[in-house]
DNA sequence: TTAATTTAAGCAATCGATTGCGATAAAAAT
DNA sequence: ATTTTTATCGCAATCGATTGCTTAAATTAA
């Protein structure tokens, strides 16, 4: 169905009796061209239709500028929020996104990977998927010179950019703030421990037990709890337990979270009086509930933002091989009714 | 920062003392190579790290693999799922996705489009910004040779590919499921009315009414309700009227419907019993609110499967220049506790 | 053994834009 | 009037892969 060719800057310089390479000094607004002329091929480049071939031009330029961003799921809304907070900047500078989601298969992830690099995209973004083990197609996009950046789900010890939440931190806030709430027994729900933020969560509520000198209780923590059914499962036994806990930290997701209201609501137990619910992700759902939830906000469009803000400050414009940088956003807890045991009037104000 | 040129088929040619047409024949696996350097070749491209540059490729055969998708908002469910669903049968056909937002700004629309002009994409996929009027940018991609495929909100009197939903439809049944509820005084939240998806849940508004001899009110119908405080807003005039609605129709969003409920809630009115509330999209939180909001599902991720079906079988198979074909896809009505005055016992069940 | 045919690989043009270098003409300097 | 400088513009190579055509080699047929 496509059959007219375009016009090219041959087409204009063949009508003007002129070379190409003048139509391409004009339309790129440079160097030594008359005035006179460049109006002329401005002109007739309008009346011709054209439009530039990024394909021919970006190969002989050498680059790309495009960015490609693989994650897990599009339409998650964290992911859709990055993405957003990520083309935000990009389209300011003229650069494009390439967007592959791995949907949690890392088979899947390495062909994405492939694909962005005989694009020849100026950097690769990219959110681990769920099944991570091996980073070797990592390397690849190092080896072929392509700048990598990493962000939420990262493989820790590879060396590149990497922009993360301090997941380890807010864990401990929620979990101190479910202490000083006057809950005894806290479980947890968590996620897969091959990811690092799964295992950051769980080192942060770990931590904050020890710190105020709360016994580890392994019944406690449950793995594998990540979606609203599996949440609310694990609370069932959980709440099963002859000496049940009286507050669930769901740092898998708010989903999970969610699904332990439920459950929660179902078995007649009071939130927060008889059951605390700490969620994570600031999904927009948290805020409607009844009680709402506690959980915390990972700024994650502005996360968009640094990744991209990164790549434009750090490495495109430096021209030596500068080290990865890593940026830590401090994400926030958000204070709402299913934690307030004590103090109901303490809802956070924003 | 990258210093390192990447290894084309003239390094491998080189090496093997070869033309790089036969290096480039061996990797399309195509015709004509002896299977023993074909080996040869598949093995040093491997050593060497080969990767094909695209850029090259497409410029040459003159096409791109790549589809380029223009929404609103990228972090928008509705838009996520939408090409969550596209992406999903692209992949597996070996394209690429360019992902551009609008921002509901038809300037920047314009914009994308170019970009997407020039980047050569097979095929644009494009739901227009709010404050869309001019079609001129559409036109231009049809000059341009390259299929062009509308859904959700599109210009309707241009004859390209489209895919929808059936609105109007929806709505009728909305509105009647409302009537058969026994709510009497049924008041429409509307959108910006230059944006067909809006007229067309009017217009189903309008004919539900007409059907059921229920007089139509100008002072019952809102626009510009949008958003939650819009809708808010608009709720808190509609209730303050002499005669008041005791059912309100969001035809713009769930988040507008969630406005309604909210300032019902506060202003002590029982929903269902005393105001009816059905909002249009099913957004996750509908599920959740107390109570459940009735609410209409468009089926997004099945939308964005459908839409690359599209192409894939109508337009990129075919050669001839065939015409233009519409889809029509019907929502579905979920019933749940915000408009069961009568039984609600009738809940939908999945 | 020679001719006809098939197979494998090389040659060179091409896609469209960019860019260093050189050429020409006009303007400025002497 | 002659030389120098500058402003414009053309020439041609280049980016990397593809492909029609040609040639050389190998295989088969006669």
């Amino acid at each position: 169905m496509k059959n007219q060719k375009r016009t090219t800057i041959y087409d204009i310089a063949k009508k003007l009796n002129l070379n190409a390479s003048s139509v391409s000094r004009a339309l790129s607004n440079n160097s030594n061209v008359s005035e006179a002329t460049r109006k002329l091929i401005l002109d007739t480049a309008k009346e011709l239709n054209y439009k530039q071939n990024s394909l021919a031009s970006n190969l002989r330029k050498g680059h790309n500028q495009t960015i490609g961003v693989i994650v897990p799921r599009i339409n998650q809304n964290y992911f859709a929020d990055v993405i957003a907070g990520i083309e935000e900047v990009t389209y300011q500078k003229g650069y494009n996104l390439v967007i592959c989601q791995s949907n949690e298969s890392s088979s899947r992830e390495v062909k994405c990977v492939n694909t962005l690099i005989n694009q020849h995209v100026s950097c690769i973004v990219i959110s681990l998927s769920a099944d991570f083990e091996d980073d070797k197609h990592l390397q690849t996009i190092r080896e072929h010179g392509i700048p990598l950046i990493q962000f939420d789900r990262v493989a820790e010890h590879l060396d590149t950019f990497k922009v993360l939440n301090d997941n380890e931190q807010a864990s401990i806030d929620a979990v101190t703030h479910l202490i000083e709430q006057g809950y005894k027994r806290i479980a947890l729900l968590e996620g897969p421990q091959n990811l690092n933020i799964f295992r950051q969560r769980k080192a942060g509520y770990l931590a904050a037990l020890e710190k105020h000198n709360f016994p580890i209780l392994p019944e406690l923590i449950k793995e594998n709890a990540w979606t609203k059914e599996l949440g609310a499962a694990s609370t069932k036994e959980l709440l099963s337990l002859p000496e049940p806990p009286d507050a669930i930290f769901a740092s898998t997701s708010d989903f999970s979270a969610l699904g332990v209201l439920e459950v929660a609501t179902k078995m007649g137990l009071k939130v927060p009086e008889e059951l605390g619910i700490c969620g994570y992700s600031n999904e927009a759902f948290t805020e409607i509930t009844s009680p709402s939830i506690t959980t915390i906000d990972q700024y994650s469009v502005s996360m968009g933002k640094t990744i991209a803000n990164l790549y434009f400050q750090e490495i495109e414009s430096s021209d030596k091989d500068n080290t990865p940088k890593i940026v830590s956003i401090k994400p926030k807890l958000i204070i709402r009714s299913s934690t307030l045991k004590n103090n109901p009037e303490e809802l956070t104000t924003d």
